[in-house]
RNA sequence: GGGCGUAUAGCUCAGUUGGUUAGAGCGCAUCGCUGAUAACGAUGAGGUCCCAAGUUCGAAUCUUGGUACGCCCA
């Protein structure tokens, strides 16, 4: 017998139990048991970073990272998934500092870089518990206890024997790099830092005048907004294809070159007279020589030329340049260009750099320290913070006659944002690059082998990415994070890279390893794996094999955390230290899955990585085949609000997880995700759209599970007693034995129909999974449960019903209905895992042990393709459209249902299917509640057949001919032209003087009602309502109608449903009399009714209307039952 | 400024290689069911498929150009 279900299912209360049972079972452990020696299904997992709180995109992730991986366990795979965690980079530090209340670089120093790092590693647990806690309340099976965690000394030091292979090839070099930089607390912002201090101010906007060296009456005219840079200017830019002009200034009589297309703009805005002397191409200009606004560098080094590799001599700087990135939309169409104080700069200083022979280049230039203050060399301004001195430098070159025009300049800047005053500034800093620019084309060609979805990613965003592809800058000025393992020598400066901490013990005169010792015995808590990390391995030092007196020494930086989360496919194993075997079994992915953000992030990270050590140019590894390290990616949208907006904490536009799986439970969740909407799209996460994933799927398997326990235990229906044994899955193959359960094939249409449904279902949902299409195959399953409710179920309660509960008949119903929830109940397995493993529990549960113990030890449900009846399927979909349209006729003639009609007449377009309707007169009858159903095929009365051609097919054939064919079809005899079609096969027709012939497959035919009818029109046919109402059907109707009043009043006094009650009715109609008088003994049966009259009772009586007559109604609750 | 994406019913979203009646859920209206019942079902109203031009016999779908919004980058 089955448990009883609750009357209210609490998905929340029942998932809390499911949970439980996983756990004391070990169910996730044996479900990888089981797969032991099966397929590899790999799955990497991104590392969160468990120093922030979980929110709801989070959830999405986890959801979908659960999903495919359950479902290719199901489907006969091995899937392990081993949890990771991200622990380094600023967000650690600066949580820290939030902690104690300090800011700067400077004062982390102050505090100390030991104890720091200390907290930042007890910090990167902050809210593991959360992220733990959430992780299994999703049901995200993933391995939590074997973590791979970035700052593990096996993950640090595989990290290390990349970036030391890197070195080694030569790919890893010092550079600078133009960073935006707080110069007031010492350090550089990342991106995202940048993107949260923008904010509108009003800056100087200069016009200044560069006067040509061979020609010091004409001035090149630039434009800046920070003057403060001119004084390190090196180059003047222009767009080679641009038009430029030589104009007369009215006001000076200077000659200037500007843009031709900006001269009336500018002209405009100086309130002066500018007269075009002359114009030329952008091109002509390139190479002249100018004569920079300041001398601080100009006076010493303006005659330095260098050696061009294509040959002769140039001078270095002070010239024009081309450059793309030049345009007219502000400014005068030349740029002045500084270096040190742009990347776009410094991109054009690197480009002059290449032209020349090694060594002999333009050098940069920088007049400002890091402390945003100009240097000495700026003579007037040195230690002059470089903000304030835009005003007097502006002055300085009114003075010089250089400034054109001084104005206000009002757009959105950068500031700092732990200290809202500070503006940053654009700085050079020296730094680490990874030369991923020499991959370009190989991680271009690894990328062509991923299987993107959705599938513009590839050619879009990641491969745009990829085309424009920039050294990688590694290197961070911090302290937290994987030390960059590169030791220098204190007296040659040459290097070397170290690839584990073993290696370095090693070297000879190695020292400075007591400073680990000491601090761990001082404090023996201490985690082992700090020794890898600043400052411990800062103090190891050995001797220089380059010169004996030197020192090796390591270089003070840390790495771009992102590298960390790249490295994760055999950084997670502590390859090639340790584990070889694990990565090469788990390499590459078979599925990995992230939103939005990460292209640049650990999709890049991850690729560039293993293109650069595993590619064709690695020496790394096997140089596996393309693509690696993944091979299939799900990148999800983000995650907006309730608002369509932006998830923010301060707006409170989302609920909290937590707060969802209390009220709904994480199937609502997940289902939510899964089945409302493609990963990719960005999603709502609306409380409301959430909450109605429970009644438009949970809630309606739900009833149908709840619907058959009831009614099992009614009937005694238990398949534990039947199948004696091994029960296997219960698959069709372990049933089919079993004592009362017939063949398919012996089995009522309805059977073989949602049997046909389940399979088709099946089919499609393993075809879409296999493609990585969660949402189609929730879909599909959608609809297999609406009609498995609202067709099945409905259509077999007499069966249900019956009183002989030994009929094959109902034993077939029982068996049907069972095996189709115990097949759903696995196919859903990795969607709504609670869900499924409750059912599983209740429904095969009472096997005992001669099942397995959970849905999720089962395998996916095989396809058996010959279940599927596709003629069935369409005929029943007839059917079903026919019931609908005669639905809607009635309410089209207001005629409900329940009043009886005589007959309907049913056209079909196609009669094929016509016998096997009329075999199923008795259901129609029932759905449609009339006496007779009518199959017409000569119906030129109710209709009209609209011939159109089947556009599809002909188009194709006959090309611009189709409007006529269509015009000629449409005005032709629709039934004579089907009964010619009938009897020859074809039709030839007469367009524009060609004949063509017309085969049935070449035309549609639509039917169109006639007006005059009651009648409705589908695809395939339609429906003719009789409307004449007999005396007869009237009062059958009326019965019907005071058989609900009368039900209605029962529920109305909380009648129990085995309450016999008492009825009396008064009216003044005859008719109403008469239906009393017949149909009594209908009415009595269908109400329990003990009595039905015509008059009054005791009791309060309730006005209401039948057929527009108003009646009295009396009901009495004769006895209560006990 | 560049790249990518999105725009379809009141709302949230589908729409399969272009095929002539564009779908679902929610909401709304009407009706039904009352032995799955604090549920459920049916039917219906509701659309210039963002705009414009083009390709085509035929465009929500392809092309180009706009507009709006989002994300990434500068």
């Amino acid at each position: 017998m089955f448990q009883p279900l609750p009357n209210n299912p609490s998905f929340p209360k029942l998932e809390g139990d499911v949970l439980t049972r996983w756990k004391d079972a070990s169910i996730y452990e044996k479900s990888l048991a089981k797969r032991a020696d099966a397929e590899r299904f790999v799955f990497y997992e991104g590392p969160p970073t468990a120093n922030g709180m979980p929110h709801p995109g989070h959830c999405l992730t986890r959801s979908i990272k659960d999903l495919f991986p359950r479902y290719k366990t199901m489907r006969g795979f091995l899937c392990e998934r081993k949890a990771g965690w991200d622990t380094h980079g600023l967000p650690v530090e600066v949580e820290v500092c939030k902690e104690l209340g300090i800011h700067s670089k400077e004062e982390i120093e102050e505090y100390g870089v030991e104890p720091f790092i200390h907290r930042c590693q007890e910090s990167v647990w902050r809210y593991m518990q959360e992220w733990e806690a959430l992780t299994e309340r999703l049901g995200f099976w993933v391995n939590l206890d074997d973590a791979y965690v970035t700052y593990h000394q096996s993950f640090v030091e595989s990290v290390w024997w990349s970036l030391k292979n890197l070195f080694d090839r030569g790919l890893l070099y010092r550079g600078h790099k133009i960073v935006w930089w707080w110069a007031q607390g010492g350090t550089a912002l990342s991106a995202g830092e940048v993107g949260q201090g923008y904010r509108e101010v009003a800056d100087p906007s200069v016009f200044v005048e560069f006067p040509l060296v061979d020609s010091p009456q004409e001035s090149l005219l630039v434009w800046t907004t920070t003057p403060w840079t001119l004084p390190s200017n090196q180059f003047a830019a222009v767009h080679e294809e641009l038009n430029y002009a030589k104009v007369r200034d009215g006001e000076t009589g200077r000659l200037l070159i500007v843009a031709e297309s900006l001269v009336e703009k500018l002209a405009g805005q100086f309130k002066r007279e500018l007269v075009i002397e002359s114009t030329c191409r952008g091109s002509d200009l390139v190479g002249l020589q100018y004569e920079p606004p300041f001398e601080y560098f100009y006076q010493t080094q303006s005659a330095d030329s260098g050696e061009l590799l294509d040959g002769g001599q140039q001078v270095l700087q002070w010239r024009v340049v081309a450059a793309d990135f030049v345009t007219t939309d502000s400014g005068t169409g030349l740029v002045h260009m500084a270096p040190a104080f742009g990347e776009a700069d410094y991109e054009v200083l690197v480009e002059e750099q290449q032209r020349f022979a090694e060594g002999q280049g333009p050098q940069l230039i920088c007049a400002v320290g890091p402390d945003g203050k100009f240097t000495e060399v700026a003579e007037n301004y040195a230690g002059r913070w470089v903000k304030e001195a835009d005003k007097d430098i502006s002055r300085e070159l009114r003075e010089k006659g250089r400034l054109v025009m001084l104005d206000q300049y009002l757009h959105d800047y950068p500031f700092c944002w732990r200290a809202d005053d500070d503006p940053l500034i654009q700085y050079p800093r020296e730094s680490w690059f990874i030369r991923t620019t020499d991959f370009r084309d190989d991680m271009l060609a690894n990328n062509q082998q991923i299987n993107w979805l959705p599938g513009h990613i590839k050619d879009g965003r990641f491969g745009n990415f990829l085309e424009s592809n920039v050294d990688w800058a590694l290197s961070r000025e911090r302290f937290w994070g994987t030390p960059l393992p590169v030791w220098v020598c204190s007296v040659t400066g040459k290097m070397e890279a170290i690839g584990a901490y073993q290696e370095l013990l090693e070297k000879d005169g190695v020292r400075g390893t007591e400073v680990w010792e000491d601090a761990k015995s001082a404090n023996p808590e201490l985690s082992e794996h700090l020794k890898v990390h600043k400052p411990y391995i800062d103090a190891i030092t050995y001797d220089s094999p380059f010169e004996s007196a030197g020192r090796m020494e390591r270089v003070s930086e840390v790495i771009d955390c992102w590298y960390d989360s790249g490295a994760m496919p055999f950084a997670q194993w502590g390859y090639p230290h340790q584990n070889q075997q694990e990565f090469e079994t788990q390499f590459p992915a078979d599925f990995i899955s992230e939103a939005l953000d990460q292209t640049r992030g650990w999709f890049y990270s991850q690729l560039a990585i293993s293109t650069m050590l595993f590619g064709k140019q690695g020496d790394a590894g096997d140089s596996s085949e393309y693509p690696h390290p993944y091979r299939n990616c799900i990148v999800l949208g983000l995650m907006l609000g309730e608002d369509g907006r932006k998830m923010s904490k301060s707006k409170r536009n989302y609920r909290e997880p937590n707060e969802i799986f209390d009220k709904y439970g994480a199937d609502a969740l997940r289902w939510y995700f899964f089945a409302n909407q493609a990963p990719w799209t960005p999603i709502r996460y609306k409380e409301q759209s959430i909450k109605e994933s429970i009644p438009e799927f949970l809630l309606r398997l739900w009833n149908v599970f709840s619907f058959f326990t009831i009614y099992a235990n009614i009937d005694g229906f238990e398949p534990e007693q039947r199948l004696t044994g091994n029960a296997g899955e219960l698959s069709p193959e372990h049933l089919c034995d079993v004592d009362g359960y017939r063949p398919v094939s012996e089995r009522s249409e309805l059977d073989r129909w949602v049997l046909s449904e389940l399979q088709h279902t099946l089919t499609d949902v393993v075809e879409r999974m296999d493609r990585y299409d969660n949402y189609g195959a929730a879909l599909a399953l959608n609809e297999f449960v609406d009609a498995l409710s609202n067709w099945y179920v409905r259509r077999s309660r007499d069966r249900f019903w019956a009183a002989d509960k030994t009929s094959p008949e109902k034993l077939d119903a029982y068996w049907t209905l069972y095996e189709c929830l115990i097949t759903v109940t696995k196919i859903i397995a990795p969607f709504v895992p609670f869900l499924s493993d409750y059912m599983w529990g209740k429904l095969a549960g009472v096997f005992g042990e001669r099942v397995p113990e959970s849905v999720h030890l089962c395998d996916y449900p095989s396809v058996d393709a010959s279940r599927v009846d596709v003629e069935l399927s369409a005929r029943m979909a007839t059917l079903r459209e026919i019931a609908s349209l005669g639905r809607s006729a009635r309410m089209n003639e207001k005629l409900k249902v329940r009043q009886p009609l005589q007959k309907v007449e049913v056209v079909l377009g196609d009669d094929s299917s016509q016998q096997w309707l009329q075999s199923h007169d008795a259901l129609l009858r029932e759905e449609l509640n009339v006496k007779q159903i009518d199959y017409v095929t000569d119906a030129d009365e109710y209709i009209d057949y609209l011939i159109q051609p089947n556009f599809k097919r002909l188009g194709p054939r006959v090309g611009k001919l189709i409007p006529q064919v269509k015009a000629v079809l449409g005005a032709a005899n629709g039934a004579q032209l089907l009964g010619e079609l009938e009897a020859n096969g074809k039709v030839v027709i007469d367009v524009a003087g060609e004949s063509i012939e017309l085969d049935t497959e070449d035309i549609q035919v639509r039917l169109q009602a006639k007006d005059g009818w009651a009648a409705a029109q589908g695809k395939n046919s339609v429906v003719v309502l009789n409307t004449e109402l007999t005396d007869e059907l009237i009062r059958e109707g009326y019965a019907r109608d005071l058989i609900r009043l009368i039900q209605d009043r029962r529920k109305e006094l909380d009648c129990e449903f085995t309450d016999r009650i008492q009825v009396a009715i008064e009216v003044d109609s005859d008719i109403l009399a008469a239906t009393l008088d017949e149909y009594g003994e209908t009415i009595s049966a269908e109400t329990l009714a003990d009595s039905v009259s015509l008059g009054v009772l005791e009791v309060e009586a309730v006005e209401r209307n039948v057929a527009e007559v108003d009646i009295r109604l009396f009901v009495a609750v004769s006895t209560s039952a006990e």
